[in-house]
DNA sequence: TCCCAGGCTCTCT
DNA sequence: AGAGAGCATGGG
């Protein structure tokens, strides 16, 4: 069972079961995090800087209050959720093997507007060159503070003109941003009534915006709007589903389909998994 | 170099 | 409704 306990300004815990700090942040979902040079995972999110390091089952978050790690951090990193028992439930032994694997993953619980940010930037793109985006925007249109800058709001964004967001170098997308970033502050789409509502009426929502289609606004919701229950499909999942389950789904993508999702993504990158 | 990347829009059947 | 080209850019 979880221990937490609270010394020098650090937040210490103890006994973790089913947390990888390496898998969790490095695994695709995320990407402003990034390991130093002495270990140290370091990123900023939800607006506030965080250093953290994990020896074995005890991770420790350095600089950070009892208030943060409990209002924020808890949920960001999903602590409240009992990954071993999920993974115990999986029938599928090629599934079972996968969640084996990346059995430190937990799904983050992320900003609404960042997640959607960020993959609306992911599509027909590589993950290294998502980073160097997302870093740029951030530098650019973000508030600078102790560690780096935060992820800029949408209203900053809309208030910005294509030629502004040309310093991204992100291409075709940028008018994809654009558009997400008026349709949010305007409150034509509003995120946190989205985060309440029906998956469906979601992702319809979602899909509204311009060079929002399916898989961006299903990892939108996964990944920023706490609904577990969401798979999204992109290349690597089709191919991993071709030559693990035989083009079909496996059974198990049900009330946790998106952290069996992850699991996949993750094998099938880890493994080089290719046609 | 050249292929392709956590897709989507637009056009043409 | 289904298939296919085009999209901006640059990592490997």
């Amino acid at each position: 069972m979880l221990e937490i306990s609270f010394q020098n300004n650090n937040v210490i815990i103890n006994n973790i079961d089913c947390f990888n700090i390496a898998q969790t942040l490095d695994c695709g979902q995320a990407f402003r995090w990034e390991q130093d040079s002495n270990g140290y995972w370091c990123g900023i999110a939800k607006g506030k800087f965080l250093k953290l390091k994990q020896e074995q089952s005890k991770v420790i978050f350095y600089d950070t209050t009892k208030e943060d790690f409990e209002n924020i951090w808890f949920d960001y990193f999903d602590f409240s959720r009992d990954y071993s028992k999920i993974i115990q439930t999986i029938n599928n032994p090629l599934l079972k093997t996968a969640a084996q694997f990346g059995n430190g993953i937990r799904i983050l619980r992320q900003d609404s507007w960042e997640a959607l940010c960020s993959f609306i930037i992911s599509q027909n793109n590589n993950i290294p060159r998502i980073k160097g985006i997302v870093k740029r925007l951030c530098e650019n249109f973000g508030k600078k503070i102790y560690g780096g800058y935060t992820f800029p709001t949408a209203q900053k964004i809309a208030s910005l003109s294509l030629e502004d967001l040309a310093v991204l170098r992100s291409g075709f997308r940028a008018k994809y941003i654009l558009d997400a970033a008026k349709k949010v502050s305007s409150g034509e789409i509003d995120l946190d009534l989205l985060i309440n509502s029906d998956v469906n009426f979601s992702r319809e929502k979602l899909m509204t915006i311009y060079g929002v289609g399916k898989k961006v606004a299903d990892c939108a919701m996964l990944y920023g709007m706490g609904k577990i229950e969401v798979f999204p499909i992109d290349v690597w999942i089709k191919r991993a589903l071709e030559n693990l389950f035989d083009g079909h789904l496996p059974e198990a993508t049900g009330e946790f389909a998106g952290i069996m999702q992850q699991y996949i993504f993750y094998y099938a990158q880890q493994t080089k998994l290719k046609i």
